[in-house]
RNA sequence: GGCCCCAUCAUCUAACGGUUAGGAUUCAAGGUUUUCAUCCUUGCCAUAGGGGUUCGAAUCCCCUUGGGGUCACCA
């Protein structure tokens, strides 16, 4: 739509290795290469990375997958697992070894091993010394040759890159001829990056920066087998708040714990989108407005530090704005189920106001539904003053005579009332009012949270903290 | 250590040689509210340092410093 019609269909792809969950890193560049896909009516791929001898990687796929349905992004045709296109890759390296650009190399671990020690030793870079390269002696006895594909030896290899330009690298800086299949027969990694984004169709590769020194090694593959470059994207690591990459250990990284800790997959995009990407002043955008806007050129060269409380943030803003059914459907799953009650349009009006995440909203909501058990005690000395038990006594009185109370207001002016028949001010009211109904100072309007239990259940909340007042 | 990348408020960012360096989050104050929160208003806070180039530099160049990434028969 954004290219010119001539131009090829924009092939994009997310290609995580299958080590567990997926995380908020992964999840960004997935969103970018989705988004960009997406406005470009291109195609975005999925594919697992398990040429390893990976254990169990069906979970972990299965855990990536319901990740981007949770999130709701979704992916252009089947999941591609490179454990099962091994066939594949063994032509690839075989038309290599044919054409003379790949060899055996008979070099073991610990030889290898100990030349990388000589060089360190000699302040030189660790390298594999090329010794089988033209090797065409008689291969000695017992030991199962990896494959090495030639690399260059001289010269540069430059990378445009649409996020960080045009770096050139020195070939003798970096390279030596890499290894493409294990002594096991198995492809390494940057032989199948290369092969499968090339037989994949995958034109614009969009990626984690840490990802960006690998690059020169899969140019050498991809030009070894004739394939066309795709364009290039490395996007700057999300750090924490130490400025080192995201790990683990640095609360949650597992977007399904997102899920779990009540944030909307709105805003979690939203928040993801904006780090390293901008339109001008806009903090807010829908997914559509993404897919109209994004550009991975325009992504910020430097890396960002993750941060929580804007999350919070956007999550309190998309809460806002949820309908309260959507709440009610979503609320069940945490542990409040509003679903049939008949005030909850009344509840939830007030309390999504003040929820940061949908744990909280939770919270907020039984803790208005059901009886406080204890009174907190600061909020008791606080609230309750002498005359505290005639004020709610009245109160109760009132409540008990009148008829028809439905909403807030209906309660409002029964709190009205006693104020302007006591003279008193509406803080020696609701106040203690308060305490009795949900035991602490904090809250939605009293009235609100009457009009939700009802008048029998506040009568009972009131009563319960009159035996506590002598 | 080699190679590569990066550098604007605490944080996310705007500025594409000329602005009182803007917005957002956080924080603080005030207003609204019977409470808390929301919301509204206001405030605090930044161009890492040093050299150039230019009439003019956050912006271009160089150096320094700081930070990050990567250097496997892992991905």
């Amino acid at each position: 739509m954004h290219k010119k019609r001539l131009e090829p269909m924009v092939v994009t792809r997310f290609a995580p290795s299958p080590t567990g969950y997926l995380h908020i890193g992964g999840l960004r560049t997935a969103l970018f290469s989705w988004l960009w896909a997406r406005r470009n009516s291109g195609k975005f791929l999925l594919r697992i990375e398990d040429t390893d001898q990976s254990r169990n990687n069906e979970e972990a796929a299965k855990a990536i997958v319901e990740a981007f349905q949770w999130i709701g992004l979704d992916h252009d045709g089947e999941i591609l697992y490179q454990s099962k296109r091994m066939g594949l890759y063994q032509m690839y390296i075989d038309q290599l070894l044919e054409e003379g650009k790949a060899y055996k190399c008979y070099m073991s671990k610990t030889e290898l091993d100990a030349l990388r020690e000589e060089q360190s030793a000699r302040k030189e870079r660790p390298r594999y010394d090329g010794r089988y390269r033209d090797f065409t002696g008689t291969p000695p006895k017992g030991v199962d040759p990896v494959i090495r594909i030639k690399a260059p030896t001289k010269g540069t290899i430059t990378v445009f890159d649409g996020i960080k330009g045009e770096v050139v690298f020195n070939v003798d800086d970096i390279l030596d001829d890499f290894i493409i299949a294990r002594a096991d027969g198995t492809p390494t990694y940057n032989f199948v990056v290369a092969v499968d984004d090339a037989l994949m169709g995958i034109n614009e590769v969009i990626r984690g920066d840490d990802h960006f020194s690998n690059t020169p090694k899969q140019i050498v593959v991809y030009e070894a087998l004739g394939f066309k470059l795709p364009a290039f994207y490395h996007v700057p690591m999300i750090h924490n708040s130490n400025g080192k990459k995201l790990s683990k250990r640095d609360g949650a990284t597992d977007v399904m714990e997102y899920k779990r800790m009540g944030y909307q997959p709105e805003a979690l995009l939203n928040f993801l989108v904006r780090l390293g990407w901008s339109h001008g002043d806009q903090e807010i955008f829908s997914l559509e407005e993404m897919i109209r806007l994004f550009d991975p050129n325009t992504i910020n060269k430097s890396a960002s530090i993750y941060n929580p409380e804007k999350l919070d943030w956007l999550n309190g803003h998309y809460i806002k704005n949820l309908s309260n059914d959507t709440l009610a459907h979503e609320l069940e799953a945490y542990g409040a189920d509003i679903r049939s009650h008949d005030r909850k349009e009344i509840l939830l009006d007030a309390l999504k106001e003040r929820a940061k995440t949908l744990v909280d909203l939770a919270t907020m909501v039984n803790e208005v539904l059901s009886a406080p058990t204890e009174y907190d005690a600061k909020a008791f000395k606080k609230a309750i003053k002498p005359d505290s038990k005639a004020v709610l006594e009245a109160f109760a009185g009132k409540l008990k005579s009148a008829a028809e109370l439905h909403l807030p207001t209906d309660y409002h002016a029964q709190m009205e009332a006693v104020v302007n028949a006591m003279e008193i001010g509406f803080g020696k009211i609701g106040m203690p009012l308060r305490l009795a109904l949900v035991g602490k100072l904090a809250g939605p309007g009293v009235d609100v949270i009457m009009a939700t239990i009802g008048k029998t259940e506040t009568l009972a909340r009131i009563e319960t903290l009159l035996t506590h007042l002598d």
